[in-house]
DNA sequence: TGGCACCTGTAACACAGTTACAGCAGACTC
DNA sequence: GAGTCTGCTGTAACTGTGTTACAGGTGCCA
């Protein structure tokens, strides 16, 4: 044999490699053979098919992926620094969200956050249903967030763009509001504001 | 000729009525021509090539969605009125969720509800950034749950499942959330309970 | 030496989007 | 009426996708 045997390894590693560089529609099985130098045959044969491949790959990266250590002094706070984590992760790897999101897994990349969420809604002393709750909301809230972020960088230029939209009329006489949401979105800003306002929320009832 | 001419309208009919049935992925050219009873080429000539096709049938179902009329008494419970009514007119299309977000157009969907909700915001005495950012924060917390619920009612089986994660150890000696967190979400509750929250918290600072 | 498990390559299948090109029907012009 | 031109349709192909039947090759073990 000229080249070493092709291991399941070697594939996945050159799998993500291709996702990390081009997105997940970029794998395709031939090009993946051909960056491999073997045929597509082999590939099948060590990963089965492409559905398994990319249910590898998520499982690998979300493997890598590292734990949530809370900061902050009130429960609150660490709450809010969990979720913060927490995008901070999915947007360091955008093509994971993309191929999770697509195969209906995006719950699975939230476990280990959510165990250090339920961890700090405890420390409130909030116990059972209630408690559930709000680690409920917060989850949909991040993953929510992270979804529609990647869909707005994703989306091609707006017609019409969002500045016309919001001339003075349509604004109702309120210039500065027209200005704001004609201006693009400060993501990181309004995701603490929101997650912020939830939990407060949620924790004072 | 035999049949009298085709329309583009007729091929947007025939292929929103595709897509209703059986998801967007399972609207090819061939089986729309099929359909119609005539050549892909006629297609291709009416519509240009599916990329304008789906943009035409996303435009067309958010031309049919109706307009957003807000309930309640106070300002908050009239915000919370126009999320609910937003994530019910999604809910009722689910595939034009599908189409919108895989072509990044989610935001476009939802300029008639923004327009309701400035209207309710100023109601409530907040202007210019302030006001928009509650605009905006509204916004994300819709349509990020609308994403969040059609992923997880598509997503296959967990594994392992939710039951088997939050076990008695697992959820920290909390029975009661252990339950909660292993039941199926309620996500209408969830959704109201997460609006309002953040309303409110919004709109108190 | 034979046999066997593991791995690779050739060549095909069905299906996707897309298009070059020929042709048909009807209206319009001279 | 003959010619032409526009609008529309059909045939048949091209490329690229996932997938697989099948024939081998390679190295280990008995």
């Amino acid at each position: 044999m000229g080249r070493p045997a092709l291991t399941r390894d070697e594939v996945l590693e050159t799998a993500a490699g291709l996702v990390k560089q081009h997105g997940p529609d970029a794998l395709t099985m031939r090009k993946l053979a051909a960056e491999l130098g073997t045929a597509v045959t082999s590939i099948y044969w060590h990963v089965g098919n492409r559905e398994s491949l990319l249910d590898a790959l998520v499982e690998r990266t979300v493997a890598d992926l590292g734990v949530i250590r809370p900061t902050g002094r009130t429960p609150a706070q660490r709450i809010v620094s969990v979720a913060r984590a927490l995008r901070r992760q999915l947007r360091d790897h955008p093509h994971l969200v993309a191929m999770v999101h697509e195969r209906g897994l995006t719950e699975r990349m939230f476990l280990p956050a959510q165990r250090a969420l339920v961890h700090e809604v405890h420390a409130t002393g909030l116990r059972g249903a209630r408690a559930a709750e709000v680690v409920r909301a917060v989850q949909f809230q991040v993953v929510g967030f992270v979804l529609v972020e990647r869909n707005r960088e994703r989306a091609p230029v707006q017609q019409p763009a969002e500045e016309q939209l919001w001339d003075s009329e349509t604004a109702e006489d309120d210039p500065g509001l027209a200005r704001a949401l004609a201006a693009p979105v400060d993501q990181e800003r309004l995701f603490v504001t929101s997650v912020r306002a939830l939990v407060e929320a949620l924790l004072a009832r």
